[in-house]
RNA sequence: GUGGGUAUAGCUCAGUUGGUUAGAGCGCUAGAUUGUGGCUCUAGAGGCCGUGGGUUCGAGUCCCACUAUCCACCCCA
């Protein structure tokens, strides 16, 4: 027990997590040139604020909060998502007062106590972008546009853009009321799950998996026949932008996202490739969260991607990359003072930013030699007695194998050039 | 929370109808004219066979429970 991680969680370490920096790069990246700035919330918040900002409804809030009251008997709840946070600092540091819109962005771990599954953990990551401040369908399209080139950027190329739209909370209520209707008629036939969700939540009917389910649903009505007039056009400006930016995106009237504050656009990015939770990246503009937070009415809208299930996605369609640490150089010694000397030369190098190694097994020259291999070290050098008195070493060039004499002296200037082609 | 599969070395896995000291490949360590890597060869280290019960003369192998893990439902990133 003492020796394994708790269930739901991994260790992130070796070439995977060099993977992990790289995605991270990349978005950093595309953020700064989108104009986004990154932000940093607390792990964990007052409780409430996920009950509010969730919704008190929620799977999530419901059963898979991970909640305990701290020493001074506050209600504490580790994140189980990034939008809940980044709108409560929003609130709480006036950001409305700046010029608008607010362009955010996020990279943190998020905590849901839920059965692990491929593609679901306990412990997992989320790059999130919120923009608040603007109603308009432009800003809905960037931060798709920018879910879309950061995918494009890591290579990926099999997941589907589809888009839906659930209107303002008039929409919503009236697409309830004929979806229920609708489905009254076909009651006996849903699955049970379904005429669970009849009552609450009959929106998720929509996205069952059940055969029978479906074709009753590809018969229903659907959110966008029962949007009113502005919600509609604002759809419609979003399809016209994005067909405007070449971004393929299908409308798929079965998209309903499972937290509270969505209204209008809702999308995912999906993948076939990953197994059951193929929802790489989902969003969508949440224009009553502000508000419901304690903020002055503020529309926004965001996404979140989650970063294993992203990793999961580049595996499947490129293999596993491995870009193992190099070194530049490693210097092998024989004998305590050359030993001494090795140390002292590999410092000098560090500090000019060049990747020194030695050896600090007490190892035979070959085998020191083999470890250079294994590490991926570019250059070698081997110090005895004679290299010493001489001041003089041989600097190999492992790739190829040539071998040139050279001044110790020289060997920080000689590796600057080296390292430079 | 529900259902199904799996659990043997650091990793990937063998292990005959229950029968002596538990196996391979990879990886790791050491060596193959003692100061030069990659290929090859040799040797070595490393296992409470997930945990606890039970059946049996005898269990890695059969049964039960627990735990973990994987996949799916549910839900979502």
């Amino acid at each position: 027990m003492l020796t394994k991680a708790p269930r739901g969680t991994k260790d992130l370490f070796g070439n995977e997590i060099l993977e992990w920096r790289r995605v991270e790069q990349v978005i950093l990246d595309v953020c700064k040139d989108f104009g986004f700035h990154e932000i940093r919330t607390p792990i964990f918040e007052h409780t409430e604020l996920f009950q509010r900002g969730v919704g008190e409804t929620t799977d999530i809030v419901q059963k898979e909060m991970y909640s305990f009251e701290d020493k001074g008997k506050r209600s504490i709840t580790l994140k189980p998502e990034g939008t809940a946070g980044v709108a409560r600092a929003y609130i709480e540091h006036d950001m409305q007062a700046e010029a608008q819109p607010t362009k955010l962005f996020y990279i943190t771990p998020a905590f849901r106590y839920e059965r692990p599954q491929a593609g679901r953990m306990r412990q997992f990551h989320q790059f999130g972008v919120e923009m608040f401040g603007s109603k308009e369908a432009s800003a809905d399209a960037e931060v798709i546009s920018l879910a879309s080139i950061v995918l494009e950027r890591l290579g990926i190329t099999h997941v589907e853009l589809h888009i839906n739209s659930l209107g303002g909370p008039e929409c919503r209520k009236k697409y309830n009321e004929v979806l229920k209707s609708y489905l009254k008629s076909h009651f006996e036939e849903l699955c049970p799950t379904c005429q669970e969700r009849y009552e609450k939540n009959p929106l998720r009917v929509l996205d069952c998996k059940m055969e029978k389910c479906k074709n009753i649903v590809a018969q229903a009505p659907s959110t966008i026949d029962t949007l009113e007039r502005e919600c509609r056009e604002h759809f419609d400006q979003l399809q016209a932008l994005l067909t405007e930016m070449k971004i393929p995106f299908v409308v798929d009237p079965n998209i309903v996202r499972g937290l509270d504050y969505y209204t209008r656009t809702v999308f995912e990015f999906i993948s076939q490739d990953i197994g059951a939770q193929g929802t790489v990246c989902g969003g969508g503009r949440y224009d009553q969260l502000i508000e419901e937070c304690g903020g002055k009415a503020t529309p926004a809208v965001g996404f979140g991607i989650g970063l294993e299930r992203l990793l999961m996605v580049m595996e499947a369609e490129q293999g596993t990359y491995t870009h193992p640490l190099q070194r530049d150089l490693f210097i092998g010694a024989i004998g305590k003072e050359a030993l001494k000397k090795a140390h002292g030369l590999i410092h000098t190098l560090r500090k000019e930013g060049i990747s020194a190694e030695g050896d600090h097994l007490d190892r035979s020259v070959r085998a020191q030699m083999k470890y250079a291999n294994k590490i991926g070290a570019s250059y070698s050098l081997i110090l005895g007695e004679e290299e010493l008195v001489k001041e003089k070493a041989t600097l190999k060039n492992m790739n190829i194998g040539e071998q040139e004499e050279i001044q110790l002296s020289q060997l920080v200037e000689i590796m600057k050039q080296k390292i430079q082609k």
